[in-house]
RNA sequence: GGCCCGUUGGUCAAGCGGUUAAGACUCCGGCCUCUCACGCCGGCGACGGGAGUUCGAUUCUCCCACGGGUCACCA
């Protein structure tokens, strides 16, 4: 059975490539028709941020990512809340000390501060513990117990050979045991360190695949050697790269980088995000990008993740948004729309006909207010430039003749409607034997004061409504 | 610095000994068109360097360069 988690720790919100690791992990089990849970490491107090847990249920939420497992659907794994499992690991550790796996350390920091100025001093391999407190007697051991010393558990390294484990994406990797560190397990507290919580806790859970960040490469073969010391099942695992920012760095939030949250709020789409974040580091078998949580789902394959970071393109991202809105219906637009709509226009319009035309044309929800501010605020003057148009040979002269014909063409419509305006207008233009653009082009920048719109001129009339269409077209005639 | 990992166009990437080295985004043309956009067609643009192995290397091996990660009683 397949079961995968995903245990951030609740220290704010939650950035894009923490969200990529949890549709990862998502995946993998829903692709097996496995179980996904979510665990809480909220053990260190310092950055422990109030209402970040709620960022995580609401953002997994927003996602259509659900969690079978976790603090507040419970399950029979639990608690899964890492705080409160903190008791539990100690006896684990007793564990390994009577296997003579793991020994205690009685070394104080001081001492522990010595040794490492000793070794940088000396040159040599810095860092390692020196492993003093590993060959203590019993009779030492007891004194020291006895005497009420504080102590640390810390794993016993073998000395020699290689511990090799495989990665999903990274393959086999072996290291020399020589290179590994007897690390603490737990600490003079009695709780347990980060490395040691994780893998009994992924044990406990019946974690099947551990999928996670690639900077905890390096210290999977300490994983490895405790979930062996112990004799416990190895889970598989796939380790993804980073997200980066640029060449050099990583995407974070510490440098004010774009979180889930700030891309939603400026008018992404979570399921565009998603996507986005899905090839980021990953590639499909065929051609198609677009997708659904559920062609995610049925299409999954982590051994396709790439091996090498990725850099965050936000160009890319507005591609696959406007490749998702171009593909809802309008109604579902319509409703997303109209309150970026209503920021800059407050008059009434054919919101229908609007949204159908802005669909098309807006990447980002949030390009929209600027691009609808037209309709409440015209320009005083329109740049007679803008009527030039070599196409259909247009300028300012012509488009006022265009405009005068235009005026009493349309102010004898009696159905104000796309299509009514839009037959007005060619009958007109037939009349005075010219190009359907040479009348049109000029109403709509009369109508708009800019180039670039929402439509065509009839669309636009039919959008403003009657009034404000005759109006600004007297205006523009002067 | 030690150890681990990586390196295909500007970006994301396919490739898994023999290919005109896919595709997407960007950019540039063209078509369509009542503007702009969408759409469609086309174009520019890449295997970090050097040795091997091989009839043949983007693909395998080694070295170098560059980049990333990791070396806590943090998680």
């Amino acid at each position: 059975m397949t079961r995968t988690r995903f245990a951030p720790s609740p220290t704010g919100y939650m950035h894009v490539g923490n969200l990529r690791t949890a549709l990862y992990a998502y995946l993998t089990a829903r692709h097996d028709g496995g179980q996904f849970i979510l665990r809480i490491e909220d053990t260190d107090r310092e950055r422990y941020v109030e209402g970040a847990v709620d960022i995580i249920y609401n953002t997994l939420k927003e996602n259509g990512m659900t969690w079978d497992e976790g603090p507040d659907v419970g399950g029979e794994y639990g608690p899964y809340v890492q705080s409160e499992r903190m008791g539990m690991f100690k006896d684990y550790a007793e564990q390994l000390v009577e296997k003579g796996m793991a020994y205690r350390c009685f070394c104080t920091e001081e001492r522990l501060a010595e040794l490492h100025e000793q070794q940088k001093a000396s040159g040599e391999a810095v860092g390692h513990y020196d492993r003093r407190c590993r060959c203590l007697s019993c009779e030492e051991i007891q004194a020291h117990l006895d005497a009420g010393d504080p102590y640390v558990i810390r794993q016993k390294m073998p000395t020699e050979g290689v511990t090799a484990f495989d990665d999903i994406i990274y393959g086999h990797i072996e290291v020399q045991n020589a290179e590994l560190e007897d690390q603490i397990l737990i600490k003079t507290d009695g709780m347990p360190t980060y490395n040691f919580a994780n893998v009994v806790d992924d044990h406990l859970m019946a974690i099947s695949h551990v999928i996670r960040g690639s900077e905890y490469l390096s210290s999977t073969p300490k994983y490895q050697l405790l979930y062996q010391a112990f004799g416990w099942d190895v889970p598989v695992y796939i380790h993804c790269p980073p997200v980066m920012k640029d060449e050099h760095n990583k995407l974070s939030k510490r440098n004010g980088d774009a979180s889930y949250q700030d891309l939603v709020a400026q008018g992404y789409l979570s399921e565009a995000v998603l996507n986005y974040l899905l090839l980021l580091g990953w590639s499909p078998k065929g051609e198609e990008e677009i997708f659904s949580l559920e062609d995610m789902i049925k299409i999954w394959d982590p051994s396709r993740i790439n091996k090498s970071p990725a850099i965050f393109d936000i160009v890319k991202l507005r591609a696959i948004n406007a490749a998702h809105i171009s593909r809802m219906s309008d109604e579902e637009f319509t409703k997303l729309a109209e309150p970026w709509i209503r920021q800059t226009v407050k008059s009434e319009i054919d919101m229908e006909l609007l949204c159908r035309n802005l669909k098309p044309r807006c990447e980002i929800l949030s390009d929209i207010p600027e691009r609808v501010a037209f309709i409440d605020n015209m320009p005083e003057t329109i740049d007679p430039e803008l009527y030039k148009n070599k196409k259909f040979k247009t300028d300012a002269d012509t488009a006022l003749t265009a405009l005068k014909t235009l005026e009493p063409a349309l102010a004898a419509i009696t159905d104000w409607t796309k299509d009514a305006i839009y037959e007005a207008c060619l009958a007109a233009a037939q009349k005075l034997e010219v190009k359907n653009g040479w009348l049109l082009y000029p109403l709509g920048i009369a109508l708009s004061g800019q180039r670039s719109t929402p439509g065509g001129g009839t669309d636009l009339a039919a959008i403003i409504g009657r009034e404000k269409t005759l109006e600004r077209i007297r205006k523009a005639i002067g």
